[in-house]
DNA sequence: CACCACTTCCTA
DNA sequence: AGGAAGTGGTGT
């Protein structure tokens, strides 16, 4: 009997990732399973695939001679993900390899790569040669290089950079080597925390609905809880008796690095069974923390969003804690949603899923409210904490009787008295560096950034001005570039300008200041948190980070600084983020015996999402926001894809994009609404422009098949395309 | 029309 | 990744 099989192959091309059919030879045919990982002739090298079909006979005849299997490797992935991987495959019309990537190994998807050097320097090149020319340049300069590193730097095509190198090396002016990719062990640190606390009545009923749906149903259980009312500990509970049934759990948290007291929980309540999966994992790391996975040694998976594909064969449950989280949704192709794939999943897998969160998406509020999910509600605080007490501060009153400060009359008073009874103050400013940008008072000019359209940042400690997007600085001019004036003002507060000002009221106040520019060094951030935590300063100034769940006992006072900034994005979601970013900021206060008071500083207070979230009128702002989204057809009411050109050449997007635009219409007009294709927000990036066509359907059937399209529509394009499904945002 | 530098296509 | 086939410019 003739067993062939299909092979998704892991090749860098995008039009060569496919399946491909190979022979299963004799002395494998008896052990071969779906799932393998198999190596297989292509082309004219070895690549390593994953089998995801078997057949007992030769599926077609083809005018091809079909190549055999060469190799069956040790590892294979459990049937339930290749699965898993063929029905996100056609979601997300993305090839096949793309999840299986995800969910294996590191070791097996990095390869020794080609490192090219100059050698000699006396041959000559043919006058015509000029990417040969310009490639030698660079070599000279860098000394070794990479196919990508040379492509990247120099704006090349691949191909091109490619030819010219193979050119290079043929005549001996250069010399190719070959470089492997090291690892480094891991490194655990561990200070064990374990307390066992007695459950509340909330926390217990939360409880029994998670166990009778793990039990019977596998309903997906929504947990809302307000801030502080001991999520966790519910979590723990549920995870301990789904370990007594032999199951195994992934518990997803939006980043793992943020909260190392979750860890340590863990590591306490499941000693040796606990295993971490997180972006800052060095790849041994990974390939260890796989391992223990892989082979069953850890029954727990705590991790962040790429956590979803750990290769866990008797899985019983998924929690995801923060479920809204805009980080679950990966930004880049592929454009996965952990909390899309962990529906998929516990399906596949019978396992029941846990959401949680103080603030739940308006996606799942809703499927709660048509009691798709259970609600299980935690309305109180742990240990009879009270909620802290939110006021509005109109800034427009403030600028009228004559008070231009960033901080307002109350809040400054607020400020001082906490000082005064020796509590501390945390200072929310979602905008990091000094002044959002840098204006001509004569003739107008704001400072942009040379490769991006967007205004550049002002930073105070080295005078420069920013780009917060493709990270282009240079020195802040004094006199205008346009006029030469010299009546250059800075405009926007970040939080540079925060700690300023509250050094210039508080000399004598010690201040902590955690934004990615002072937390770019490894562990700063930790070490910083941990100060403050212990006292070595008395008002902290943040961006989002100091937003999520951290746990301060002394903080009696929340300034946010402004509330409209993320109000003001132009995204249909900013209603619902300003909402979530008031009430998880407010919840950092009044964690200890102090009640909090949380000052909101805003210059339109009749928005009704801050109205609601100082309110906790958590039930009035989905109803308003859900009739909003009900009216403007907007999630859940619909589904949307977003497709996205980028190019360097505009001309060639709008030329492309209305080609794309054309066919959809032709095909699809009946089930779905178009927009676009218009120029993204961020409508220039890093040089490359960036167009949308947004695509709502009240059929997630029909974008699934627009995504499938794509792909073919993909082919032979010039500009770089890419679909979003569900995207999180348009930016 | 031979020669080349470079691009595009294709992989089972 | 790397070979084959295709494109288009140049020199005699």
């Amino acid at each position: 009997m003739i067993k062939t099989c299909l092979v998704a192959v892991d090749v860098r091309h995008p039009k060569a990732k496919r399946e491909y059919t190979y022979l299963v030879p004799e002395d494998i045919a008896s052990s071969i399973n779906i799932g393998d990982l198999v190596c297989v002739p292509f082309n004219n090298i070895k690549v390593t695939g994953v089998v995801t079909e078997l057949f007992d006979f030769i599926e077609k005849t083809t005018d091809y001679e079909l190549k055999a299997v060469i190799s069956k490797e040790a590892i294979s992935l459990p049937m339930e993900l290749v699965d898993l991987s063929k029905l996100l495959a056609e979601y997300y019309g993305t090839p096949i390899v793309d999840f299986l990537k995800l969910m294996l190994p590191p070791k097996v998807s990095s390869k020794t790569e080609s490192v090219y050097s100059v050698c000699s320097t006396d041959k000559v090149i043919s006058s015509r040669a000029f990417n040969q020319k310009r490639v030698l340049e660079y070599l000279k300069n860098v000394e070794t290089a990479t196919v990508h590193d040379i492509s990247e730097n120099l704006k090349m095509p691949i191909a091109s950079v490619r030819s010219a190198l193979t050119a290079l090396t043929e005549k001996g002016v250069i010399k190719r080597d070959y470089r492997v990719v090291r690892r480094r062990p891991m490194v655990i640190t561990t200070n064990n925390i374990c307390e066992h606390i007695n459950l509340t009545i909330e926390q217990q009923n939360a409880l029994t609905t998670i166990i009778k749906n793990f039990n019977d149903s596998k309903r997906t259980t929504l947990i809302y809880g307000v801030t502080g009312s001991g999520k966790t500990e519910v979590y723990i509970r549920a995870i301990e008796n789904v370990l007594k049934a032999g199951k195994k759990v992934i518990m997803l948290v939006p980043e793992i690095s943020l909260t190392p007291q979750m860890l340590s929980i863990f590591r306490s309540r499941f000693p040796g069974k606990t295993a971490v999966l997180h972006s800052k994992l060095s790849q041994g790391e990974r390939f260890d923390e796989w391992q223990r996975i892989y082979s069953g040694e850890a029954l727990v998976v705590l991790g962040a969003r790429s956590a979803i594909f750990a290769p866990i064969k008797d899985l019983g449950m998924i929690i995801i804690d923060e479920e809204h989280e805009s980080s679950y949704k990966n930004g880049e192709h592929p454009y996965y949603d952990a909390r899309t794939v962990a529906e998929f999943r516990a399906k596949k897998q019978n396992a029941s899923l846990v959401l949680g969160s103080a603030t739940p998406s308006v996606e799942s509020f809703y499927k709660a409210a048509k009691q798709e999910y259970s609600l299980a509600k935690l309305t109180k605080r742990v240990s009879g904490r009270s909620l802290p007490k939110l006021e509005i501060i109109d800034m427009r009153e403030e600028l009228k009787s004559g008070n231009r400060h960033i901080f307002s009359r109350k809040l400054l008073s607020g400020m001082k008295e906490t000082l005064e009874k020796h509590k501390q103050i945390i200072l929310f400013l979602n905008r990091r560096g000094h002044s959002t940008f840098v204006i001509c008072r004569d003739c107008g000019f704001v400072l942009k950034c040379k490769y991006c359209d967007i205004a550049l940042t002002y930073h105070f400690e080295d005078k420069s001005g920013k780009c917060h997007y493709c990270g282009y600085s240079i020195k802040a001019p004094d006199i205008c570039p346009k006029c030469k004036s010299r009546n250059i003002r800075y405009f926007g507060a970040g939080t540079e300008k925060v700690e300023q000002e509250v050094k210039r009221f508080f000399p004598k106040c010690r201040t902590i200041r955690i934004d990615s520019d002072s937390t770019s060094r490894k562990g700063s951030l930790e070490k910083m948190l941990l100060n403050f935590k212990r006292g070595g300063a008395q008002i902290l100034i943040g961006t989002q980070t100091v937003a999520k769940g951290l746990n301060f006992p002394d903080v009696a006072l929340v300034g946010i600084i402004s509330a409209d900034t993320a109000l003001n994005m132009p995204d249909f979601r900013s209603g619902e983020r300003t909402f979530q970013l008031i009430t998880q900021v407010a919840g950092r206060s009044g964690r200890g015996d102090t009640p909090g008071m949380v000052y909101v500083q805003t210059y339109t207070p009749e928005s009704f999402a801050i109205r609601a979230a100082c309110n906790f009128d958590i039930s009035g702002f989905y109803q308003e926001e859900l009739k909003i989204r009900r009216e403007a057809l907007y999630p859940p009411f619909c589904h949307m894809l977003n497709i996205v050109f980028k190019s360097r050449y505009e001309d060639l997007i709008k030329k492309e994009a209305e080609e794309v635009r054309q066919i959809l219409y032709q095909k699809y007009n009946n089930d779905i609404e178009i927009y676009g294709p218009v120029p993204a927000p961020r409508s220039k990036i890093k040089d490359n422009y960036r167009y949308n066509i947004l695509l709502k359907s009240k059929q997630i059937q029909t974008l699934v098949n627009i995504c499938n399209h794509m792909q073919i529509l993909n082919n032979n394009r010039k500009v770089d395309m890419s679909w979003d499904m569900e995207p999180l945002d348009l930016l």
